[in-house]
RNA sequence: GGUCCGUUCAUCUAAGGGUCAGGAUUCAAGAUUUUCAUUCUUGCCAUAGGGGUUCGAAUCCCCUACGGACUACCA
């Protein structure tokens, strides 16, 4: 129907981090909302650095938080293949062109050669670049007799191929988020397009295949920025400018603290995952732990994210996945770089799981309980989890403000007993068992109303009778309506328990 | 060092020349409650600095400062 085609182009070098997830669902609520194309592509030119389980992990990653693709590795397409190394083949004649019409050249320079130029140049104060200034005193197809270069060449010498950049010319980006960006040519080096190990690199493949699976809007982070000339010139020099995509560059997703870009390392460093699900590298055995993993609902952290850098204008906050899509645009993405904020994190998992049905989260905390090797009624579990839900940002919270439902208190939060068992709180507390023993049929209700018969006529303060239960019951000054715990935890059980305070205290 | 990008409360951000600079999170206080939490109410807190342009600037321009990205045969 229409033109648009983005893609989201990671690496599979490890787990995708969040600024990465943030970018795929920017390109995801970006094509949804024009009725456009999502492609998963997977840019690993880079063999070295490739990481076993990465792939899979980006996809399992993207399904969870809800990212569906249209075309991609895991699902074919009309441009298959989607994975760099299986389109190896086609990147060779691109380069060729590229030689053929003079905007690229072979380099035998070796890397120690490299290594020892820039040495040299650093011992004199200065940067060594291999462009137009330098490229000149070089070892490559540029400088060698033509024999020479195809002597090499034929006797296999390992080389590879550098863009020509111009020596002055002015370069514009259009960036729909930044506006125009112009560099002059000169400052930027003879990239290197086509490895010695037969593989093109990131710029030319990136270029290549954008090109091929006819990509619209380049969606991403603005650490590439800085390339994007190069890659408006490869686009130029390969003669596909007509059709080059447009391109928006994010603001990045800072460090909550110090400063920089987030990165893979700060893990739970900052007591938040960086990772959306947990992550065991393969090489170390090292677990990095996931928002999955550690109880956010992938509503939450959609939602999270598509605020970290973006926003509708107006004052709602709170958004279904739809709602992103039909407000979502570009034009609104901001240009500074945006803090991970972990309390509003915690908010917005909050705010969703209340929104969850009891029956759900009752699901996932008897998860908690098997876990415990404690087994309860559904019907139970759920009252439990309707009582101590709001109070909780995250399942795993549950048990703290719930366990007492299941395990009878060992010890007692001495601040609270040093504060509110006070020298007459055992007689009444003798009395309360008496009382509630002999109630005719125990509820909370029932509770309820004979302590506060009780305490009127003894002229006792509720607080006086009420919280020496509370605490006999919960071990602390915690906790739900105490009227509803003793309904749920039932007579025998109350009994037991104010028996055991007693005992405790004697 | 060089190139580029950026800069509004602690944090995410709104206000695209004229508002008491708004909201949310956090924090604090109060109310409520038998506890804690929730909830409700209130409060604290910002246009980096300096120059212009203009009747008028958070908004446009310049300089400075600060921050960030990039500067590999990594993406």
């Amino acid at each position: 129907m229409n033109n648009i085609r983005v893609r989201f182009a990671p690496s599979p070098t490890g787990p995708l981090h969040i600024g990465g997830v943030r970018t795929a669902l920017y390109n995801y609520l970006f094509a949804r909302k024009y009725g456009g194309s999502l492609i998963l592509r997977i840019e690993d030119t880079d063999q070295a650095r490739f990481v076993p389980g990465a792939e899979e992990y980006i996809i399992e990653a993207l399904a969870w938080l809800g990212i569906r693709f249209d075309e991609g590795v895991h699902i074919g397409g009309a441009h298959a293949p989607y994975r760099q190394s299986d389109r190896k083949p086609l990147y060779r004649q691109h380069v060729d062109r590229l030689i053929a019409d003079g905007w690229a050249y072979c380099a035998f320079d070796t890397p120690e050669a490299l290594d020892a130029r820039r040495r040299e140049y650093e011992r004199q104060g200065k940067t060594f670049q291999y462009d137009a200034a330098t490229r000149g005193a070089m070892c490559n197809s540029l400088t060698l007799p033509e024999e020479e270069v195809r002597k090499r060449l034929n006797d296999g010498a390992p080389y590879v191929v550098r863009f020509k950049f111009p020596a002055d010319t002015q370069i514009t980006v259009n960036d729909l988020i930044r506006g125009t960006v112009t560099v002059n040519s000169g400052q930027s080096d003879d990239k290197v397009l086509f490895k010695s190990d037969g593989m093109p690199t990131y710029h030319l493949a990136n270029v290549a295949d954008d090109h091929a699976m006819q990509i619209s809007h380049v969606i991403r982070g603005e650490e590439w920025l800085p390339s994007a000339p190069l890659h408006v010139m490869l686009y130029r020099a390969l003669g596909w400018e007509d059709s080059m995509p447009q391109f928006a560059h994010l603001p990045l997703l800072l460090k909550p603290d110090g400063n920089g870009k987030l990165s893979k390392r700060d893990g739970d460093r900052l007591g938040f995952p960086v990772f959306p699900l947990q992550w065991r590298d393969p090489a170390s055995g090292e677990v990095s732990s996931g928002y999955r993993e550690s109880g956010y609902l992938p509503q939450a952290v959609i939602n999270m994210l598509a605020l970290l850098g973006w926003n509708p204008g107006t004052q709602q906050e709170k958004f279904t996945m739809q709602e992103l899509i039909d407000l979502f645009s570009l034009e609104r993405i901001s240009k500074a770089g945006a803090k991970f904020d972990l309390k509003k994190a915690h908010w917005f998992n909050h705010e969703y799981l209340m929104e969850q049905p009891v029956e759900t989260i009752a699901g996932w905390f008897s998860e908690t309980l098997k876990g415990k090797n404690l087994s309860a009624d559904p019907a139970r579990v759920a009252r439990v989890c309707r009582l101590v839900k709001e109070r909780v940002n995250f399942v795993s919270e549950i048990w703290d403000q719930a366990s007492f439902f299941f395990v009878a208190p060992e010890s007692y939060d001495p601040a609270a007993m040093k504060k509110r068992w006070k020298e007459n709180t055992p007689a009444v507390m003798r009395d309360v068992r008496q009382l509630l023993e002999s109630l005719p049929v125990f509820s909370g209700q029932a509770v309820h109303d004979a302590l506060q018969a009780y305490a009127e006529e003894r002229s006792l303060g509720m607080g006086e009778v009420m919280i020496p239960l509370r605490i006999a019951l919960t071990g602390g000054t915690f906790g739900p309506d105490l009227q509803e715990i003793a309904d749920v935890l039932g007579r025998e059980e109350v009994l037991r328990r104010t028996d055991g305070i007693l005992k405790n205290r004697e």
